[in-house]
DNA sequence: GTAATAGTGTCTCTAAGACAGTATACC
DNA sequence: GGTATACTGTCTTAGAGACACTATTAC
């Protein structure tokens, strides 16, 4: 049979001190006016990825040309979409905190919704589901993969890097273990030699950038009462 | 745009003390002739997960209802297939040992082929990419899940549960190690209380079935110059 | 007894967690 | 000086790897 196929963008960035999902409002039916993930229709050509960031530049306005996507999973009950046979692919993009987004041609607006409470609107179609499944994968991903460097700008702090395993697991982290752990995962980060200055005081931090590991050498382990 | 949909399955197993993969002998064009993975396009009304089950029983014979399936990837290349815009979404099922699978309706016949030589065969459509991404996700799995007491039966020794480990990372380990790493990971394997007598003698072994844990806690790490 | 396989104990080293102490900034 | 943030060191414990040793079978 044919079907229609979707990519569903879960777009994550840390503002506020929060994890937050960019989500638009529907400008069309179905689901009119009900948040749901960015996303659209594959056209002729078009692999599942290059949809995404095509929707993901049209309905948000995030350039994303250089953004690494990451393909999470595929949902084809027949029932997921009241239109018909829709089949959506989830792309996950983590980026740096952004300037505010703009909504674009499909979606009347796009705006960073911290992630938890995301999860408690009425979302359109199945996309609570592919929110809580991300979630998941992320918090896992962080504890083999250098994902948690793509929360950060190109130079960050290794306060800033905490703080994402702190947001994702939701707990809290003894800095100097932290930092001890962290050195000890060859190309994880390299320092810059450069440090960063705090408005109030305190001692300046040195900065780093990302290194050049694909995968964590040992890998973080999730304490336990983690998400 | 409307595309056809299919789903293929890498399916494991480990006969003769060698990790063998389920291939067909594709029956219709296009790449009639060649080796392929079992699988076949979504039919109204399904799922793409009912797709694979079905697909399974129809192509190879295996009944497969209880059979735990994990999705793997989603495969959208434009010129993947040269029938037209075929889109396909790849399943991993591993078994113990199984009897002799026979052909059905779609394939000439199925047969076990050890995964290092079906990489080496010309297989059908982007097949060989498929398996290459499905063997580095199984590598990853044995590290965080369960995933290796899927190729043991029922009741298993902790020998059997080593050698899958040894095979997929192709890597020997110390039994000793190994038994002590098993113990520590609460909810992986648990003491039947029988025993199993070997033919050439030796001590006979404790027999183990699968415990309920469904992350290992602490995982494995993969011993360096694994695969 | 020997050969074969299963299982235990011990020693060393790495890594994790708790937590005290030091360093460098702003005020 | 006080406060805030960044970083270092130390102690204890868990886990990994190497490897010697004991246990139970067939022959």
């Amino acid at each position: 049979m044919d079907a229609k196929h979707t990519a569903d963008l879960v777009v994550l960035t840390i503002r506020d001190d929060l994890l937050k999902i960019l989500l638009v409002v529907r400008e069309n039916e179905p689901f009119r006016g009900r948040l749901a993930l960015p996303g659209g229709f594959l056209r002729p050509g078009e692999d599942l990825e290059r949809t995404a960031r095509r929707e993901l530049a049209e309905e948000t306005g995030l350039e994303a040309h250089q953004l690494p996507l990451l393909q999470l999973h595929t949902y084809s009950d027949p029932d997921r979409d009241p239109r018909g046979r829709v089949i959506t692919t989830a792309y996950l993009a983590i980026a740096p905190d952004l300037p505010t987004v703009a909504g674009g041609t499909d979606a009347r607006s796009a705006d960073w919704v911290e992630v938890d409470d995301s999860l408690r609107e009425q979302l359109a179609f199945d996309h609570w589901i592919i929110i809580d499944n991300a979630m998941e994968r992320i918090r896992s991903e962080l504890e083999y993969t250098p994902l948690a460097t793509s929360f950060c700008p190109q130079v960050f702090t290794l306060s800033e890097l905490r703080r994402v395993f702190e947001l994702v697991w939701g707990v809290t982290m003894d800095p100097g273990n932290f930092r001890r752990k962290v050195a000890t995962i060859k190309g994880f980060v390299e320092l810059t030699g450069r440090k960063r200055h705090n408005r109030d005081g305190g001692r300046p931090a040195d900065l780093y950038r990302r290194g050049r590991a694909r995968t964590l050498n040992p890998p973080f382990r999730r304490p336990v009462g983690a998400r």
